[in-house]
DNA sequence: CATGGGCAATCACACAGGTTAAGTGCTGCC
DNA sequence: GGCAGCACTTAACCTGTGTGATTGCCCATG
């Protein structure tokens, strides 16, 4: 038992390093969160986490690999409404909103450890300061998804595709999972297109246009953000809604 | 002082339905919210009720009127990215994100209360079930922002417009606010064109083809979703990310 | 070694929605 | 009572992105 909590404690150093990028945490409140875990589960590409309409009694937190949050559509088509890395839960949501509104699926070869509800309601009752951090992590995510929404309305498919790049960039960097401008990225351009909301054959001309831009290089696995700060600006990206910025909260 | 509070509480209305809709709300915590609230504020159509990049120090709680929250971008261009009815916070996210990335806007005459960030500390201190009822306010946020993305992503403009102001009609019915598929909407074309991601010209389009398709009739002031049946089923609604389900959270 | 399926890359064509511009009608204000 | 300003409407034209189909590559599988 004491081993698989140091084990989990181990997994669990990506969502310690994303909340303390925005807050300190106390050793006692990552106990609380280590012996909060239970089961670690494994999935391939193209699997299902969680399921839409499911009811499930328990978090899952990632931690390794790449997530998206889905929605499909009755005429098949698919819009993803998050990508999540390692630290990030991908249902904590549930938590308080009980039935699933979308799906969750697999975009890599990913690892997660999941977290009853119950020993959520636990923390909620006993680390007010914990339970803060963790609605943080909730709100963090409707950031996102506001400004992906602004995204959507406003900016063109390139400046999109370049926007979930820089960000997806900077929330790797912030875990210590990416520096140098580069991050393995084994993700198919069919997701990165329902990612975007564009159909794949525009998500190939997109990417063609940023690598005869001088913005990237992509060979499959490793993405290389070659001028980070043109293509910053190409997508007005401003990180500002990452608050990444550590203070009491 | 005991006056206020009373005043305070008829105000409260609105969000204690809303609330309520999802879970059951004990007198202590109605209570202890009646008692948070600090001031009434009014603001005009074009007001600002909060700015981007600030550091509010309390929470606003819309109690009558539209408000809606969007960002500018440097082109000029304005995305909304929510709709808040009375009931709704358009900002209780400011309590742990700190500062704003997107501003709060009033689309018609409203009316609001402010909470200082300091007395929901202390909620979150005393009461973890009522702290985790204004988690789940921000929840719902996040719903309602992914299910605009999907809608961005992949529904038409026509579809979405539609999509929208089933959305508002449930919401607004949801608070005993409307009723008959209709109610007061006192919103500007231009604004609906923020909300939806499309040009002041292509609403005006979209909106002829649903009246003239017989979905709904708007002389300014009153909205008539003639049939709504039809409505949801062009809009492709589904009104389970509203989550109007009454059980323990 | 052959085969089939998934993925990336292109092409030709169609159309939803953007842009620009001009005109109408209403309201509020000096 | 005339004028300025704003919201709405309509038109002509342009373009970004979708659709459908085809090709070639790579890799896993039998």
């Amino acid at each position: 038992m004491t081993s698989q909590i140091i084990e989990a404690a181990e997994l669990l150093q990506p969502m310690f390093r994303k909340l303390q990028q925005r807050d300190e945490l106390g050793d006692e409140e990552k106990r609380a969160i280590a012996e909060a875990a239970d089961q670690r589960l494994v999935f391939a590409p193209g699997d299902d986490l969680v399921a839409d309409g499911s009811r499930p009694e328990h978090s899952t937190l990632v931690t390794s690999g790449f997530t998206c949050r889905y929605k499909m559509l009755p005429n098949g088509s698919r819009q993803f409404t998050a990508i999540h890395l390692a630290g990030d839960f991908v249902d904590l949501h549930s938590f308080l909103l009980k039935e699933m509104d979308h799906s969750v699926g697999a975009l890599s070869h990913c690892t997660v450890i999941t977290f009853p509800h119950e020993r959520l309601v636990t923390i909620s009752q006993r680390f007010p300061h914990l339970t803060r951090m963790l609605w943080l992590s909730t709100l963090l995510d409707g950031a996102m998804h506001r400004e992906w929404l602004v995204g959507m309305g406003r900016l063109s498919a390139a400046q999109r595709t370049a926007h979930l790049l820089c960000e997806i960039y900077l929330r790797l960097a912030a875990i210590n999972l990416a520096r140098d401008n580069q991050f393995n990225f084994p993700i198919t351009q069919a997701s990165l297109a329902d990612a975007v909301g564009i159909s794949t054959v525009h998500v190939n001309r997109v990417l063609q246009e940023l690598r005869h831009g001088g913005y990237l290089a992509w060979d499959g696995g490793m993405l290389d953000l070659l001028d980070l700060d043109r293509l910053k600006a190409f997508a007005q990206f401003d990180e500002t809604y990452l608050h990444l910025v550590q203070e009491p909260r």
